[in-house]
DNA sequence: TTGCGTCGGTGCGTTACCGTACACAGCATT
DNA sequence: AATGCTGTGTACGGTAACGCACCGACGCAA
């Protein structure tokens, strides 16, 4: 497969030449079409995603209240991290967000392959860890910081996800996800665009400065880059412990 | 072993017969003390440990603010998960709430006997499942849930550790862990003792109505409690899939 | 008995966000 | 041109928690 003239997934790119292809034998190519649900939260599930230039929002919601942001996944990483846990029910609902295309694996082959292999266990895993890690400062996030700080961390992970700086997202989806009132996000996401940070209409934001962003933005969002960065190495050939 | 005749560690309880022994051979019994720290954030992590009759805080710290509560581990589960995962470095810090004995075992040896048995890795990756919803959990109370249900929620989760109506447990450290300001707990906690849920002088609780309590407290502590029986179920043999 | 450190009760002004509600503008449909 | 839906701006009163600060009560030790 020639990985070079079409987008990549960072995770499978982390993988020993031997395991990604281990995955890649298994895997068949889906278009993600933009709102599907491709998990719900306690039902089962049937395959791992391994977006290219598509990318989904994981939620959890609560009985009695709105739901709440847990995080983007998109080329840098995997949807459906229980199954290399070997659980096959999902915690947590997810949603194409943009619409493109992903590598799909059934859960029963994952499994197989998982076994298969010790190296692609220990690859795997150490995902797992990192989105534990994100889901970690995701909350403490959400606990301490504002509104404006969370809405343009969450901007700045969305752009990295979609590879461009103008996306669709409407205050109201971004208030479902923050867990807070559509009309709290309105008014961040005014400041924002006073600031010329951003620039929307009718639920097409523009990125105009993205350091500017950065900066309005809490330091989680660079904890969490860091980290991916740190942890999933995507030379692995020439640290293949 | 003689499992019988003393404090016994439900994770170790949930393997097979030959997965428990292979970790049991690697673990020695230490004795941990109150307010120890057993790892910090960011700093490797030597040794894995199940707790039998202790139990000890996971917290993070955030730069410039108060740090938040993670979650406690008692003997349902074993502190150091990043090991399942084949990680050293501890994402979180880990104090010691509950004196009292653990088995511990060297982080090269758990490495080692994971490698031996496929049984073993599924069985501590269920853990690593269920303290990962139940991190995800805990993050969705500390945003929607105010200080009152919180505390009766850390109370619950604290007896049930602690395998005791009574322990100690100041203001400040509470109000350190649910990310809270110290008045707030004392505030909340006077509320509790009006409406005789719990007593306290000094830093010592006692739980007079653990009924009461757990009307309070949110529903996350159902579903978590919940969670932990449906996953990781206590008799394998019996379910050895 | 005095002193000191720990622990908890309380008050005050401030802030971030909530629930609710209404108004209006852009766009598509009839 | 009229209608209706979606997306956004804005306002109002209410509240949970904040930062800060001070004081009192208890318990241990000199």
């Amino acid at each position: 497969m020639n990985d070079t003239l079409r987008p990549t997934n960072n995770l499978l790119a982390t993988l020993l030449y031997e395991d990604r292809k281990l995955v890649l034998d298994c895997c068949e190519e889906v278009q993600l079409i933009f709102s599907d649900t491709l998990c719900e939260q306690g039902k089962p599930v049937k395959h791992a995603y391994f977006p290219l230039d598509s990318f989904a929002s994981l939620a959890m919601s609560v009985p009695g209240h709105a739901s709440i942001e847990i995080g983007l996944v998109g080329n840098e990483g995997m949807l459906g991290f229980q199954l290399i846990l070997g659980v096959a029910t999902s915690p947590l609902q997810a949603q194409v967000q943009g619409a493109g295309v992903a590598l799909r694996i059934e859960a029963k082959q994952l499994e197989h392959v998982l076994q298969q292999s010790q190296t692609l266990q220990y690859g795997l895993n150490r995902y797992v860890y990192v989105f534990m890690c994100q889901l970690t400062q995701t909350a403490v996030c959400s606990r301490l910081h504002k509104i404006e700080a969370r809405l343009a961390r969450w901007l700045l992970i969305t752009q990295d996800r979609a590879h461009s700086h103008q996306f669709h997202l409407t205050h109201e989806f971004l208030a479902y996800m923050l867990g807070v009132r559509r009309a709290g996000v309105s008014t961040a996401a005014g400041l924002l665009q006073q600031q010329k940070l951003i620039r929307y209409r009718r639920g097409d934001i523009t990125i105009l400065d993205r350091h500017g962003l950065e900066a309005v933005a809490c330091s989680c969002y660079a904890t969490v880059k860091k980290l991916y960065e740190e942890t999933l190495n995507p030379n692995p050939e020439k640290t293949p412990q």
